[in-house]
DNA sequence: ACAGCCATGTAACTCGTTACATGATTAC
DNA sequence: GTAATCATGTAACGAGTTACATGGCTGT
């Protein structure tokens, strides 16, 4: 009993727990996937449709969740709420874990490390690239910052989402940075 | 042929094409892993000593290392070095793959998109934990740093660890600033 | 009629981890 | 002599991925 469970289940039962659909109608693991796509992806992982269904059938042995099944047609939509038993392994979770330090995959970093083998020009590529992709999500993220707005019950996604904004700035200009740095004839291959 | 080699193996080969102890004698599994250790953990991961070894024999099928068997007593010694055909590959795999955006685990930040059920106390513990292991880490890659000093074939790797230091310096920053944010009783279990 | 989204799942596989087993060499 | 460090590996497992299979519902 009270196997353990991946910090990827407890991510999951605290997106349950934040489901602003009030009354407990619960979630489908398609629109948790969305969920983890839209908000978790940014300092977690999103993970794959299949994990979803996979750790929800898990997590529903446990009885950690409730599910409502809504049998239209042959093929049925279940619905997925936090049970009472969930929502209390979600706070010892919270309360009595240590969170490790994170973890950083970091391929742009990575490859610029072995940055002497390459001409500067690639160098600057990757960085170009790395620089417009931090845009992008940085205007992804900005729109989930506004639709999470003053809510109360929201406000701790909320700086989560501010944390994520900072961190994409953070990055931008090192970036920035390290591109001039290169531009400016600091680098190239070490032959 | 040419099955594509994960990420950590093209990182194996990097470090190898780094390896300062220039005769091309070689790095063993062992020195291997403390230079994952040492440096890669910071933007990467830090594989499983039982993984360098298994990817070490996978690189060597593939030709992509240079082995050299010190048979001292019964127990060999191995040495690996980058061969022609694994710089090779590495130089391709710079020059034509394209980075991923970096992934991110951040359990402090996963947490705290779910402080709204615990006090704010433990928002504050998070958070401090957190700050203290950023000090110890910025430490240590400042050692990193220097290590690495001025030589000009290792210019790239100090760079990495400049980003490094950069990215710790910023987490160091919004995590204070969201530690006030909490102290200023901006927080709190939503009833 | 067909595209596109909503919705659920299985199977095979890869990557990486922990636990374990082994033994040589060096420092005290 | 014994503890620490250097050094190499195997086995079992877990977490997560991709590829695939299925089918309902909605809009044009």
């Amino acid at each position: 009993m009270a196997a353990d469970l991946s910090t990827t289940s407890y991510a999951l039962l605290g997106l349950l727990a934040l489901d602003p659909d009030d009354p407990a109608e619960g979630l489908t693991g398609y629109e948790l996937k969305q969920r983890c796509d839209f908000t978790m992806r940014y300092y977690w992982v999103s993970p794959a449709t299949s994990q979803i269904y996979t750790e929800l059938a898990r997590l529903d042995r446990l009885g950690l969740v409730d599910v409502t099944e809504e049998g239209t047609g042959r093929r049925s939509t279940r619905r997925y709420a936090l049970s009472d038993a969930g929502r209390e392994r979600l706070l010892t979770w919270l309360t009595t874990s240590e969170p490790d330090f994170p973890v950083l995959k970091h391929p742009v970093a990575l490859r610029l490390m072995f940055g002497h083998m390459v001409e500067p020009e690639q160098v600057e590529r990757w960085l170009a690239t790395y620089i417009a992709q931090l845009e992008e999500r940085t205007t992804e993220l900005r729109a989930v910052r506004e639709m999470l707005g003053d809510d109360a019950r929201l406000r701790s996604p909320a700086r989560v989402a501010e944390w994520g904004l900072a961190y994409f700035a953070s990055e931008r200009a090192i970036s920035e940075d390290l591109r001039k740095q290169v531009a400016d004839g600091d680098g190239g291959p070490v032959t």
